[in-house]
Order: structure tokens, then sequence, then C-alpha cells
DNA sequence: TATTCATTTGCAAATATGGTGCAAATTTTT
DNA sequence: AAAAATTTGCACCATATTTGCAAATGAATA
């Protein structure tokens, strides 16, 4: 890994801030940390961290609503969130990652668990690329806008390739309707459901191969 | 939100109460306490301790009464109950913890063994903030939504899916029929109670090993 | 052993959900 | 401004999923 890692940490207990700030920095990253949702969101701009560990429940504006104001940005989709969640939160949105985010940890955090779970992110992260995923014979590039098969490139339109570069993201996680709403459309707009099956048609169309599967009643998931 | 885990403890017993109090208060808990069944649901509701120990014996409503009451209310759900029992107690529910209670400690209470379960079961439930449940041979991919058994995949739909995550979620643990009912339907549907048996069906004729057994007239539990 | 009660099982109906063809609305390109 | 491409919506259809019923089975109890 070429650059040092930034991570913003947003908690409104200073306890927290400390505690998981000197951990993680002795695990070699670089550290920023927020006491709000306001100021977490404006840090986030400012520098652009590569994880943001959110708080869930915090005073103002929560974790879940700010992990939704940057998931609407597209400058953030590259962005990691992990939450912070008490233990007894048994909400399936945050379980089920409905939110956006790529992991959760429960409260009362064992260090162990948060830096593993930091670093698995992270080589994860690395394997795929930020802007170059490769899944089989697929590739897809974010720069260019354009993905392949076979080294054939295929000719996507602006949400059809959003789509499948978010499900080859993470290929044979099943990304919930929910999810692909608030990544591809934000929260603010509002379209029907049938507008994602009919994305999906036309990409399965266009790739001809059948990679992209339907769970039924929860989403669809990437997969060769 | 506080980290400090809030436990409340309910016997009949001034000393018993005393002793028990002292030493979780020692180990950095939060202690309740209460002396009879009522007052301890009265409290429960107040205060929504993250684990509750009951004295199975005691005068008025006793400890199985006061979990069953709890048991039914889903906000209690993720609270944890440890029964104290009288060592002769040989009654093979509390055994089995087939009322819906997490663990259980007989009368003399050792202290070790007291705070070891508190500890342990605390921990066990940290634990439980992955989105994957590994039991024998048996993974659970909540993300990947799979089920796999000897890493042969199995199809789910999705009401069977999440029941097999949920009994799958503590191994051993019956999971009562409202229990099941409001984790997984919620409580505004109303569906009847041979919807789980025939959901229950479909699950093991799918996973083709015999690992969810009945407790009659309780629940389900997931154990290999 | 007879009785009772709860669960299992086979069958079938009800429902939810996604796929498909078509067309309108919107955006982008020419 | 016109044309083309993209995005969204609608209505119908096929099918997977979910639910219910009723008879059969099985366990517990007297």
């Amino acid at each position: 890994m070429s650059t040092v890692k930034k991570i913003l940490i947003v908690d409104d207990e200073p306890d927290i801030l400390e505690i998981v700030s000197f951990n993680l920095k002795a695990e070699g990253y670089e550290i920023l940390t927020a006491k709000n949702g306001n100021e977490a969101l404006d840090k986030a701009k400012q520098y652009m961290p590569d994880l943001i560990i959110l708080d869930v429940m915090m005073p103002g504006k929560n974790g879940i609503e700010v992990c939704n104001i940057l998931r609407t940005q597209p400058i953030f989709n590259p962005t990691l969130i992990i939450f912070l969640t008490a233990m007894a939160d048994e909400s399936a949105e945050i379980k089920g990652l409905e939110t956006g985010a790529d992991d959760y940890i429960t409260k009362p955090v064992s260090l162990k668990v948060l830096t593993s779970k930091v670093n698995a992110l992270f080589r994860r992260l690395a394997n795929e690329g930020t802007s170059l995923i490769k899944v089989g014979n697929f590739e897809i590039n974010r720069e260019k806008y354009l993905v392949s098969f076979d080294n054939t490139e295929i000719i996507l339109a602006r949400k059809e390739f959003e789509l499948v570069a978010l499900l080859a993201s993470k290929p044979g996680k099943v990304f919930l309707r929910n999810e692909i709403l608030n990544r591809i459309w934000g929260t603010d707009v509002i379209v029907g459901d049938r507008t994602i099956d009919v994305h999906i048609r036309k990409i399965r169309q266009k790739l001809g191969v059948d990679c992209i599967s339907t769970v039924k009643g929860v989403g669809y998931k990437f997969e060769i």
C-alpha cells in the first residue's frame, strides 16, 4: 500500500475517540476525529478520508443520516464506512448494511475486532483497486466508464454502468433494493421499484452473460 | 450512549441481592435490584437493563413467569436473562433453557461462576456483530444471503433464510414461538402459528440435516 | 392403554415479486 | 431544433414464495 490511509472517527464520546484513535494510529493510520455529524461532513469534504468510522447514536445528525448524505455524493462512493452501534441494536437495517455502510461494529468496541475489521476492509480495497475492478473475465474501469468481458468492450449507459460497478464492487454480496436506490439514485430522488429491474434487464441484455442473479424479496448480486 | 452495562438483579433474599450486587459492581457493571417479580418488571421497563439475573423461586410471580412476560415483549428481545435456581431443581425446563433465558446458575452461587458467566454472555453478544455465522459445518452469510453446509450452498427463500439466521444466531437457545413471530414477522403482521411450522418444514427439507429441534409447546432451537 | 394435545405433512390457495413489452419523459448529442 | 440515446413508468404475465387447511403422526399424561 503506497500512501498512508486516512481514517475519520466520529463519536460524541471523547473517550471513544481517544482510545480508537490511539489504537488505529498504532496500526499506522492517519487519524482525524469529529464530535458530531456536521463536523464529520465538513471534515470528510475537506480531507477525503479513506474510511469513516461513524457512531450511529449521536445528538444532532445521527450516523445513519450522515451516511446517507455521504452516499448521495458520488465523490464519496469509494469511501469506506463502518458503523459503531449499540450491542442492543438489533435493527435489520444496520445488520443487513442497507444503509450503504461497509461493515459495523458493536459497542463496547473490542479493539481487536476493530483493528482487524479496518485492516480487512483496506486489504479488500487494495485488491479491488478503486478505479479498476476485475471479476473473472470482467474488467470494470471506473475512470474510463468502460466495462469489458474477455477483452471485448461493452458500452453501457451511465446508470447501467454505475449499477454494474456497484454490484461488482463486492461480488457475491446481495445489494438490497434500498441500498441500490440510496447509492445510485440518492435518498431524495424518488423512482419506482420497477426502475431497478428495467436497468438490470438492460445490463443483462448487453453483457450477454448471466452474472447478475436475483435474490427474490431481497435484492441483486453479481457473481460469475 | 453509555458503554457501561446495566444489570438488574431480582431475588427475594436481601443477602443474595447484596452479595451479588457487590461483586458485579466490582466488575464494573451498573447494578439495579428488585425484591420480587412485579418490581422486576417495573424496573426492567424503566431502566432497560442489558442483563437480568432472575431468581426462579420467589413469592408472587416466579422467575419463569417474569421471563415469559419479558420474552413476549419485543423490546426485551435483546435483553439477556440468567436464572438463579436451587441446586436441587433438576427441572429440564430450566436446564434446557426452554424458558427463553440465556443461561442459569445454581444456588448457592459461586461468585466466580457468576461473574465469569456474566462476562461470557456479554462477550458472546459482542461477537454477534458479524454478518457471518458459523455453527459446526454450517455457515450462514448474511451479506451474501447464503447458507452452506459442508461448503455446499443451499438456497433458501427470504423468510426461510431469516428464520435459520435467527435460530443459528444463538445455537442451543430455544426461541419461543412468540419471539420468532415478533422478530421475523414483526408485531403488526398477523400470521397463524402453523406458518412457523411450515417454514421450519421447508428449511428441514432443504438443509437435509436434522439441526432444528422442536421443543414441544415452547418453540424451536438450532443445534448440531 | 386410551386420551389429549401439539407438531408434522401433503395439498392447494393466496400473495408477492420480478420479468417483459411498450411507451412516455428526460437528457444528451448532433 | 431535431434526433438519438437514456431513463423511467406502466400493465400484464409467470412464477416463487408464503400462508392456510385438514388429516396423520407422535409424544405426553392419566
